[in-house]
DNA sequence: ATAATTGCAAAGCGTTTGCACCCTG
DNA sequence: CAGGGTGCAAACGCTTTGCAATTAT
């Protein structure tokens, strides 16, 4: 139970350092991200809430991550059509390895790419704001 | 009007390479996307159609797309969340530049990102199989 | 000739929204 | 106690599908 409360508190700690209210339902969204080692879509979370028996309801489950999303406390990944992905981020910056067959997720921290994208930049008189960049493969479980 | 008769079969070629059937609209989709510089929607490709006279059903534009993605004609690029972009691809293996403003796409030929995906391939034990990269940024006429 | 392709309209699916009620701060 | 948050159900937008008519080979 300790390890429960604690999370609790560290989930509410989340929300407040960026001002929004700690409810039932986002600590409950929290919580679940928090479990799911790899991405989930808003229906999964919401059918993972609903067997834990944390009764919220969907269109809250997406208005949470939305806002969550918008504050940079989850990142959202779009590799499905027509299905957002949503995970628990770590800080810095950082790209995805996504495994096509069971979709698990692994975060890469080294980026080299910074010496490439300032020649992109320059070559097609870009100021470069962002990138993105997925990695997709089959992962050794999977193999 | 040479032009657009040698235009035409190009994509009659295209199609008969992997044994599509030459229809009109599928020609039609074919120089729908020939003369979109940048990725479109089906339904950008639909209205677009719909505006040159070309009347070609909107599940039909679906069921194209889909069949010239299936044979590597188009590429799919999922970077927005509930809307699949379609877009005549060039052969080899490339990027996108996309202007945040704009929405213009600039193709990336050069990608240096070989040497690294070896190196991610080794320490996670992932068989890569692609990577896509998107850089935005804002573009000098936008500027 | 005949099997594939198309158009239409209806259904499907994930997501968003309007509004009355509820709860956090 | 005031204003944000929630739940429900209806609305939405993109995509897919069933079926009869059409068309390419």
């Amino acid at each position: 139970m300790a390890v429960t409360v604690q999370a609790q508190s560290d989930e509410r700690l989340k929300l407040e350092r960026h001002g929004l209210r700690a409810t039932r339902q986002r600590l409950a969204v929290l919580q679940a991200l928090a479990t799911e080692p790899n991405d989930a879509t808003a229906q999964e979370i919401y059918g993972c809430l609903a067997k834990r028996g944390e009764a919220v309801g969907l269109a809250t489950v997406y208005r949470t991550l939305a806002l969550l999303n918008d504050h940079g406390v989850v990142d959202a990944l779009a590799h499905r059509p027509g299905e957002l992905c949503y995970r628990l981020c770590g800080e810095g910056h950082h790209h995805h390895l996504v495994c096509a067959e069971c979709h698990r997720v692994v975060e890469l921290d080294d980026c080299d790419l910074d010496d490439w994208l300032e020649r992109v930049a320059i070559t097609h008189a870009f100021s470069i704001s962002g990138h993105t960049v997925e990695v997709t493969g089959i992962c050794a479980d999977c193999r």
